[in-house]
DNA sequence: ATTAGCACTCCCTGGCTTCGAGTGCTAATC
DNA sequence: GATTAGCACTCGAAGCCAGGGAGTGCTAAT
């Protein structure tokens, strides 16, 4: 495409984004190219709308970008913004005074997406099939009922109720925890499934093969913790000033089970992800962008955090900012489980 | 308050509620009062109204009521409707399959109570400082650091970074969690408190000091767990179409730290709280009533479950539903922390 | 005390007009 | 050949007006 093609649709997002009034010949001419006439600028805009990248709300009003028009200005165009020192400031604070505590860390960190991106937020405690056992403990219920709670990397905590089919008062439980810990201690996944495979039936079989349900469960998705936020900023958009848009993103944000699905189809490898309405799998989402980036203290836990908005986001300035958080999101991890 | 004038303010309600548009004298005489003519209720709707019971929005327009409308209803009129054994159903299934973890049963407490309701719902975890300790453990991070993890009643996890001015390995912190917990299983606040001064200065007498700081630290609220679910359903209510209402509304719901302080205040001791409208001091819920029950295992441990809805919400059909599920997830419970 | 009758109020709806921003096209210009 | 000035045209937004209707309050009759 013509570097001046690129130019308009770059202005025209840019105007866009800020201003969510569709952006005629005039404001461009005005604004961003003295040096051209608004008819040129208007021929231009035809030809970016014969591409596709443009569309008319209405005859005789000004343009706005499709969603094609919005992908080519994530991939060629945009400038991931860099983060003023106020807001880098905030979120390193935030970040350092979070609480260890897996899931609250978690809630900490989708808080702080949100603000700083004005958008709701979407986030997963990091996890990951190589994350290393860190402690366990086994407690008794009843008779034949035992609550197991792991700690795994991450500082997360999962707790389970077991039945055992005959009864095991607390101190031999906390027996075979100790010596089940001893043995498991630091490893992952794998490493637990082949430990189950060497041992001959009895409880501490039982119990280990009930540990890696549990981390599969977590893993497979079902069961991953995922929290979001600020779904108060998007009531501050114009598009969702209409509640039946605003109902249908809540219903996704608020199944989280819909949500883990979603999240682990769409961030798939890469470290950043941009999912622009109608690239969306999700009916719901179809005027929604989800901006997508991993987390995490090492290669083997990797958490997910973005934000879902509308299409028109700043889209800069918000990659930047999750980049960002991000980073400080993962230092304090490493420094954690250090 | 003459009889008939109950009965018109209640129909009004009742009309009301279901449809959400102002109640003339017309709609009443033909569905509600086939014996008296309009004329009569006119006069009656205008006392009503010179009672503060009623409002019109403009001049010939029908009625709604004013928040003390509502609360004369609540408060003499309302019937607690019977629960439909298809909702009754619903609940126990979804309760009885709740996992017995404590955060996500608390979870799945909102969800039912959204749905069920058709509102927002708002459930804390239930906690009280006669909940008795069950389980306790240290797990060393770095040389310093350790993790204290707490198990009450109500199978609520807890877990916090505690600094030692000393380094100690984890073999003498399993030993020392050991002691401890012998010494204060089954113990609630005040007992440990009293083990706290019998100690003489040490690791144990730390620990046991930080333990008590946590306790107090959830009881005192700041960290109270609360959960909302159901944002979805107040935007199928006319009153939140327009998105700013929503939008107060939200940042109450969002920031748990208000949310707890106000459940704190609102429910105080009684076992059903309703609050209408202005009732509220919050100004940004002064057009919400925001009803609340308790609920939980023992009169040791108590919870909070309720909803919050547009003032005109089914009040008896919303009052009768939270009483079934507090009563399911009360049993469900009792039965967990047998 | 109740009710029929009636004038009145005020919102809602739909149709109409005006206004203006923006367009596409054509012909002139650089 | 690209650019631009000029111009007719389109279409939504906003304002205005009239008609319809639901609902009221009041008065007089029952």
């Amino acid at each position: 495409m013509e570097p001046r093609k690129r130019a308009i649709l770059k202005a025209v997002v840019h105007e866009f984004t800020e201003s969510a009034i569709p952006v005629g010949s005039q404001v461009l001419a005005s604004r961003y190219f003295l040096n051209l006439s608004s008819a040129t600028i208007r021929n231009e805009l035809s030809n970016l709308g014969d591409l596709g990248y443009l569309i008319q709300p209405h005859t005789s009003s000004g343009r706005i970008p499709t969603d094609q028009g919005y992908r080519y200005f994530v991939d060629f165009l945009m400038e991931s913004a860099s983060v003023s020192s106020q807001v880098a400031e905030y979120i390193t604070e935030q970040i350092r005074t979070a609480p260890a505590d897996g899931q609250a860390f978690v809630e900490r960190v989708a808080m702080v997406v949100a603000t700083v991106t004005q958008n709701a937020s979407v986030v997963t405690a990091p996890h990951g099939s190589r994350a290393r056992l860190k402690h366990l403990d086994l407690v008794s219920l009843e008779p034949q009922a035992v609550l197991l709670i792991l700690l795994m990397e991450g500082n997360l905590l999962r707790q389970q109720v077991l039945e055992f089919s005959q009864a095991i008062g607390q101190g031999a439980l906390t027996e075979l925890a100790h010596r089940i810990l001893a043995d498991l201690s630091g490893r992952d996944r794998d490493g637990i499934a082949k430990r189950v495979t060497e041992l001959s039936a009895g409880p501490e079989r039982e119990v280990l093969e009930r540990i890696l349900d549990l981390l599969d469960k977590f893993e497979q998705g079902a069961e991953t913790l995922v929290v979001h936020d600020g779904v108060r900023n998007l009531l501050k958009q114009p598009e969702f000033s209409d509640a039946n848009r605003l109902q249908e993103v809540l219903e996704i944000l608020e199944e989280s089970r819909h949500l883990s699905a979603l999240l682990r189809e769409l961030i798939g490898e890469s470290d950043l992800q941009v999912v622009i309405g109608s690239e969306n799998g999700t009916e719901q989402l179809r005027s929604c962008t989800v901006a997508l980036t991993t987390y995490g203290p090492s290669g083997r836990l990797k958490g997910t955090l973005g934000v879902v908005g509308p299409t028109r986001m700043q889209y800069g300035q918000i990659v930047g900012r999750l980049g960002a958080v991000a980073r400080a999101a993962s230092e304090r991890m490493a420094e954690m489980s250090a």
